[in-house]
DNA sequence: AGAATAGTGTCTCTTAGACATTATTAC
DNA sequence: GTAATAATGTCTAAGAGACACTATTCT
């Protein structure tokens, strides 16, 4: 390691000495373009393979801390709303000669790290998923050490991932679907302001479930937690939507005692 | 370390060579037991305080097996229903001086553990909860290496607990409420014959919330999982309730999508 | 005018919640 | 009989879901 200092940026290598071995965290950040629920990935640098936004903890952090330190390094974004939703400990999770064996690793890239970073990357880990809801528009994504791109992916084309990353994300999935009338997707997902339509797209990918039109919107509204605004004009030959954006407050007091929806 | 093999009863060190280090499992075991939920709690050896049943992961352990196997180890019991629902990642959640500070941990006893016991317990961890429900009356729970007795423990007259173990029980709780309609709790935590009010205190112990007997009584019945058998005769001046025993491969496929109570 | 989508209204059926009535049981 | 608790029934209000109708926008 040449580098012990804290890594802030994609050129550094990692600081091992200070690092918790064995223990890593994983952030499936969440965010919603072109009426698209969207997760951010990262192209490995040593293999066609993607993965998830990751990263390590060090001895001075608490867990919480460093999955906040690796989602805001990757996003450029602050005061982002993060869960906590399992923690993934099979022995055999994180095998690299799996993914030798596959042929999907470059040896030659991957043997250009130092010895103790190679030994590092092929220990066994267990990992912690976080998932982070973000306003893609608001947001600068950029690579880490071991990547070489990121990019987003709409949920139902997503590449082959590194690992157990497929599992992940679809715990992660299964969570929010579960605890979704818990939880402030509309006011961290969407833009400012968003229309009827937007708003119900969310809740369709989610619940992979198409919901009625009429009845979504009246239900909705009736929340009392959406301020409609003038309308937008988008062109197109027919009635223009209202664009509505969230009485902030309201809508987390509603949220902590769960909306009562069944969908 | 005296012995080096996997440990299966009370008397034995624990194998530390072949655990992953920073890294346990820690189990809410709920019982229900003359009208109360409960949890299972081990009192330590060198303090008054007491703490969840937990252990730690062998290097050839998936962490699913290590809970499972520490949870049949405290309870005799096997096929038990076990979920993982949070990781306790925080710097000092388990820092033994804390507890000395607090003059609740006897240095005298716990300066009769080798060295090497001793380093290992006071070191940081990263500790992933789990719970089980269990039938109390058919388990025989048992205390392990560092504890002296178990015992159960009503859930709104708890002890004082070690480091975040109460914050680690509050979190399952708060889990088991949001994720009720889709927990197999019914079945798991009460006996195999039952009247519907051991059932409703179930649901109200877990809700922290009184409900309305004969509106409880009409929606449990409607689900079609209950089959009614014999009357319990109490021998007390009243009309004798019947009991139910549950459907059970109609039960589990109900859970799956999910109760759709509000309560 | 016509096509397309937004917004609102209506109807039926189900459920929740409050509460009343009837049924048992031991004394 | 009486006291106590179980089981069932009734009523109202609210909600879900299906679908119809009206409104607005641009071509």
């Amino acid at each position: 390691m040449i580098n012990k200092t804290r890594s802030k940026t994609e050129d550094i290598e990692f600081d091992i000495d200070n690092l918790i071995p064995g223990n890593s965290v994983d952030c499936v950040i969440f965010g919603f373009e072109n009426q698209q629920l969207k997760i951010l990935l990262l192209k490995w640098k040593f293999s066609n393979l993607w993965t998830l936004p990751g990263g390590f903890i060090y001895k001075t952090d608490d867990m919480d801390s460093a999955a906040r330190r690796i989602l805001e390094e990757r996003t450029n974004l602050e005061n982002i709303f993060l869960n906590q939703f399992h923690t993934f400990g099979n022995m055999n999770r994180n095998l690299l000669h799996k993914a030798f064996n596959e042929k999907k690793l470059d040896k030659n890239i991957f043997y250009s790290l130092d010895e103790e970073t190679r030994k590092w990357i092929s220990s066994r880990f267990i990992t912690t998923g976080y998932f982070a809801f973000i306003d893609i528009k608001s947001s600068s994504p950029k690579p880490d050490y071991l990547s070489e791109k990121c990019e987003w992916f709409s949920i139902d084309e997503l590449p082959n991932l590194v690992y157990d990353h497929n599992d992940i994300i679809k715990k992660a999935l299964d969570y929010i679907r579960i605890q979704l009338n818990y939880l402030p997707v509309s006011i961290n997902l969407l833009p400012h302001k968003f229309t009827m339509q937007q708003l119900q797209k969310l809740y369709e990918d989610i619940l992979k479930k198409k919901l009625e039109r009429s009845n979504f919107q009246r239900k909705m509204l009736k929340l009392g937690i959406f301020i409609r605004m003038e309308k937008e004009y988008t062109g197109s030959a027919n009635k223009a939507p209202y664009l509505y954006c969230i009485d902030k407050p309201k809508y987390i007091e509603l949220i902590k005692n769960g909306i009562g929806f069944t969908y």
